[in-house]
RNA sequence: GGGCGCUUAGCUCAGGGGGAGAGCGCUUCCCUGACACGGAAGAGGCCACAAGUUCAAAUCUUGUAGCGCCCACCA
């Protein structure tokens, strides 16, 4: 082990021991009170603001199911930096913090909790049950909040709201009882997914799709009038216990084979009973025998085909999937056991054609993984036809705009397809559907109040029993939060912050709640909800996978928090935000952000540790360095600027960095040094403290929204006036007009050639192993302007270089015993007495031939091809004219140097 | 089955018609008074494959192969 391995080690160890120099939380925690006490995270007027403009955005509801998981990870750092630019830009923010009740999800959860404790839901009651669910949802619901608050989160927490909470209630009865009395909502008996272990319809969404090596039976149907060549009909079936049901055999009209059977009668084995052949067009004549048994009642597909073709349903399961009377002794049978009987039978009566193999995918809860059986029962359903289209328009003329566009078409897609809703549950934790019926005289009606008489009969009245789905109160939320119920769309709140500025979620919600809340929204409201869509990318485990428990690829937000602070999370989840629909995490992306951050801190602690005699100040640009880092910056601001205005956070993060670490740290920091040292012209040495101060100021304003916190504690270190800026968080956003009287192009190219210099002895110094304090004796050639330029800031390149001496000339003659570096505009000698190695030398020089040779071939190729000469732009001809004269001017010179090496 | 996306350095990914980029990893040197969660210098890629459009293709079009996600679900 070498000393520098052993010294690593042993800080390893140390840093482990001790974690590390800086504790996250003791840090995060004082400060995230701070901004909270300071009032910062309250609603407009507040703090910092300057604009009449309001941007408010509503938090998509956390389920108060569980804990902070990384899609909220990376969600809520997209919204807060986003909410943060907007205050710093002193607009009037908003950002609505709650959660959702999440009514299926929490049920299972309780039920769950309390069956550990011995509990059973029924036993106890709703109202016993309903209380446990608030207990669930105070621990839970606080939980989450304050996981949120740990992120750095600047939602009003003092405000927060929740989707079962009075007010919420208000609002979803008040659009239950509108759209009953529109006809929007209707009751109907249709096939919805049952479960037969938790005896409730469930949502097509709340469905699972899991596969399953099944078989097909080929039933024999005896025809009521045999023909000669033909007895009976063959059809295909994956579940032959629901032949008890059928009331018809469809074919497709087109379907030769059975034309002619089209009108016949068969006789349903079993039961006996006479069931028509019809045509439909959905039947696929490829699959199966062509012929598909209908059984209306247990099949949604069937259940249309039967609609259109007139047939009777005949339900012949109860509500736990068990037959129902009336079958023999096939009643009473579960689904399971009256599969198998029924196959029996039918081989024992011989019309059991034969079975084959046969891989499907079949529905499951996703609660308790029980097979779901489509069932026909009455149902709440939503009409959308009306709503649909609603939602459609804002989003095809543009006034809703999605990031990245391409999601536009996907959520018209999906409005397209979109069939009646249904809304109804036969939960208990929800909201309970306000329909009242009397069963004295049959009144029934929606009622914002409650009522307990009938006002017909004045008998006592019942509450329907169901509850609304879920997502029935979450396509709410973005005016329900703001007032609406009570005081409609005159609610100060809505006259501000409505509509949102912007809403950012995961794709796989696009359909149950992006465009649900616009329908929603331009029915209630008349408005839309948000101007804009943000559609962030899925964050996959580190196998590209999406996480999930079973697969053990999840990753815990708190953890990484804990392990590399908020800021470190938010600034490694953005760097992988790209118009990728899926990233895959990456624990190293992490990391890199963390140690981004210890790098802040180290510079700023350069620049404070530097400041003796500091008076503040204007920024002086004085030197070279000061123009191009000044002209860096303005570039910054537009880059940030514009990758704000497109949602590109990936572009964001990198522009940061690339500024901050490469130019910030790696060259003006070292340029500044000399200009710091004790003895230095004491006016220059204060004209740089302020330009450091001034860019590192105006870099914590960049990175706040995204880093909030290294970035605040940094900020309340800074000697500037925090009068009017008491905390960054509220402080100005940089102007990018303003700064944009720094843009220097010229210093830019300047520095280039400065840092070339540099680098081509510093690559040499480490090529010969020279340490970096002996100094070195360097010639640069260059021409007249280059040479000049290089000549007014010798200094940086004597003291970035280690150089005993310089000399910088057009006529410059290479040293005896040095090695060349040979650029485009210079050539840089570094005299190593004694020390050259020929062969090393030789070698590199000829790889740089052979590139150059390639170079010149490449381009004289290119100029001398007369179809590109003719018709590509002049300027892209004239840079590769000038590029070929470099290259051919380089080849000489490398050619001059070898010719030299050679003797 | 339909839609969308991906294939660029060892790994994870940017870029997007005229000079191949970043981070991590790797190699060499360095605890130099901000930072070893660091500094300096390097090595490393016919940009999946094929055809087409074009003066010019990693970039546009089409196709092929592989991977992935979402939606639908055929009895």
């Amino acid at each position: 082990m070498t000393d520098t391995e052993q010294r690593n080690e042993a800080k390893k160890e140390a840093a482990e021991s001790s974690s590390m120099g800086y504790t996250f939380s003791d840090v995060e925690r004082p400060l995230f009170l701070a901004w909270k006490e300071a009032g910062y995270f309250q609603r407009s007027p507040g703090r910092g603001v300057h604009k009449d403009e309001s941007y408010t955005v509503v938090i998509p509801p956390p389920n108060i199911t569980g804990v902070l998981h990384m899609g909220h990870a990376l969600n809520d750092t997209i919204q807060d930096a986003c909410i943060r630019h907007a205050r710093m830009q002193g607009y009037q923010t908003r950002w609505i913090l709650g959660t959702d009740h999440a009514g299926i999800a929490t049920q299972t959860k309780v039920d769950k909790h309390l069956a550990e404790q011995g509990i059973n839901r029924r036993e106890i009651g709703r109202e016993a049950f309903l209380e446990a669910c608030q207990e669930w949802r105070r621990d839970y619901g606080t939980r989450i909040v304050n996981q949120i608050a740990q992120m750095g989160c600047s939602c009003d927490y003092d405000d927060e709201k929740f989707t079962m909470s009075p007010e919420f209630s208000a609002a979803v009865r008040k659009v239950f009882v509108d759209w009953y009395h529109q006809g929007l909502i209707y009751r109907g008996k249709r096939i919805v997914n049952w479960c037969p272990s938790c005896t409730t319809a469930i949502a097509d969404d709340e469905a699972e799709y899991e596969p399953e090596q099944g078989k097909l039976w080929y039933l024999r149907y005896p025809l009521k009038n045999p023909r000669p060549d033909r007895e009976y009909l063959i059809v295909a079936t994956t579940r032959p216990e629901t032949m008890l049901g059928d009331t018809g055999v469809a074919v497709n009209p087109k379907d030769e084979r059975y034309k002619d059977l089209v009108g016949e009668t068969v006789v349903l084995p079993i039961v006996d009973r006479e069931i028509p052949i019809f045509s439909d067009f959905y039947v696929d004549a490829e699959f199966g025998t062509g012929a598909v048994k209908v059984t209306p009642a247990h099949d949604p597909n069937d259940f249309a085909m039967g609609a259109r073709a007139g047939l009777e349903t005949i339900n012949i399961l109860d509500e736990t999937a068990h037959v129902v009377e009336g079958y023999g002794e096939f009643s009473g049978m579960s689904r399971e056991e009256a599969r198998k009987a029924i196959v029996a039978e039918f081989e024992r009566l011989g019309l059991l054609d034969h079975i084959e193999d046969h891989d499907h995918s079949v529905m499951h809860c996703y609660r308790c993984h029980t097979a779901l059986e489509p069932w026909l029962s009455e149902q709440w359903f939503v009409a959308v036809d009306e709503l649909k289209r609603a939602a459609a328009a804002p989003v095809e003329d543009g006034t809703i705009e999605f990031f990245p566009a391409r999601w536009k078409q996907v959520y018209l897609d999906w409005l397209e397809n979109l069939k009646d809703w249904c809304i109804s549950r036969q939960l208990w934790w929800g909201h309970r559907i306000p329909m009242y019926y009397c069963d004295e005289c049959g009144w029934m009606d929606a009622s914002v109040d409650e009522i307990d008489v009938c006002p017909t009969c004045g008998a006592p009245v019942r509450q329907d029993e169901d509850v609304l789905d879920t997502w029935f109160s979450s396509q709410l939320w973005p005016f329900a939060t703001q007032g609406w119920a009570t005081e409609g769309n005159d609610s100060p709140e809505l006259v501000k912050h409505y509509p949102t500025q912007m809403l950012s979620t995961a794709r796989d919600i696009m359909g149950l709640w992006v465009a649900r809340m616009v329908m929603a929204s331009e029915y209630c409201t008349g408005d839309i909800p948000f101007q804009q869509v943000i559609i962030h990318p899925t964050v996959m485990g580190a196998d590209g996978k999406p996480m999930s428990k079973s697969r053990g690829n999840g990753i815990d937000p708190l953890k990484l928090m804990a392990d590399y602070g908020a800021d470190g999370m938010r600034f490694g989840l953005l760097t992988q935000v790209t118009g990728s629909q899926a990233i895959r995490f990456d624990y190293q992306k992490i990391e890199s952000a963390r140690n981004f951050a210890n790098k802040i801190r180290n510079a700023a602690r350069f620049v404070i540790m530097n400041l003796e005699g500091y008076e503040s100040g204007e920024p002086e640009l004085r030197t070279l360095a000061d123009r191009w880092i000044f002209s860096r910056l303005a570039g910054l601001v537009e880059t940030v600027d514009e990758a704000y205005a497109t949602y590109d956070f990936g572009e964001m993060t990198r522009a940061l960095n690339g500024f901050f670490w490469n130019e910030f740290c790696d060259w003006y920091i070292e340029f500044s040094k000399a200009r710091l040292h004790k003895d230095a012209d004491p006016a220059d040495r204060l004209a740089c403290q302020r330009n450091l101060v001034f860019i590192l100021d105006q870099s914590l304003r960049l990175l706040h929204p995204i880093m909030p916190f290294v970035t605040e504690g940094i900020f309340q270190e800074l000697p500037i006036s925090h009068e009017e800026e008491p905390m960054l968080i509220g402080a100005e956003w940089p102007d990018a007009e303003r700064l944009s009287v720094y843009a220097d192009p010229a210093a830019e190219r300047e520095i280039a050639l400065v840092c070339e210099v540099v680098g081509a002895i510093r690559s040499t110094r480490a090529r010969y192993k020279i340490a970096q304090r002996e100094q070195l004796s360097v010639v640069v050639k260059a021409a007249g302007d280059v040479a000049g330029a290089l000549e007014d800031n010798r200094g940086l390149i004597e003291s970035l270089a280690t150089t005993a001496s310089l000399l910088i000339s057009e006529n410059a003659e290479k040293p005896a015993e040095a090695s060349a570096y040979l650029g485009s505009e210079l050539e840089v000698y570094t005299v190593l007495s004694g020390y050259v190695d020929f062969a090393a030398e030789r070698k590199r020089l000829e790889k740089e031939q052979n590139a150059a040779v390639k170079e010149v071939e490449r381009l004289e190729k290119k100029l001398s091809n007369p179809g590109f000469l003719a018709k590509a732009a002049p300027e892209i001809i004239e840079k590769d004219r000038g590029k070929l004269n470099e290259a051919k001017s380089m080849l000489e010179r490398v050619r001059g140097e070898l010719d030299e090496l050679a003797v």
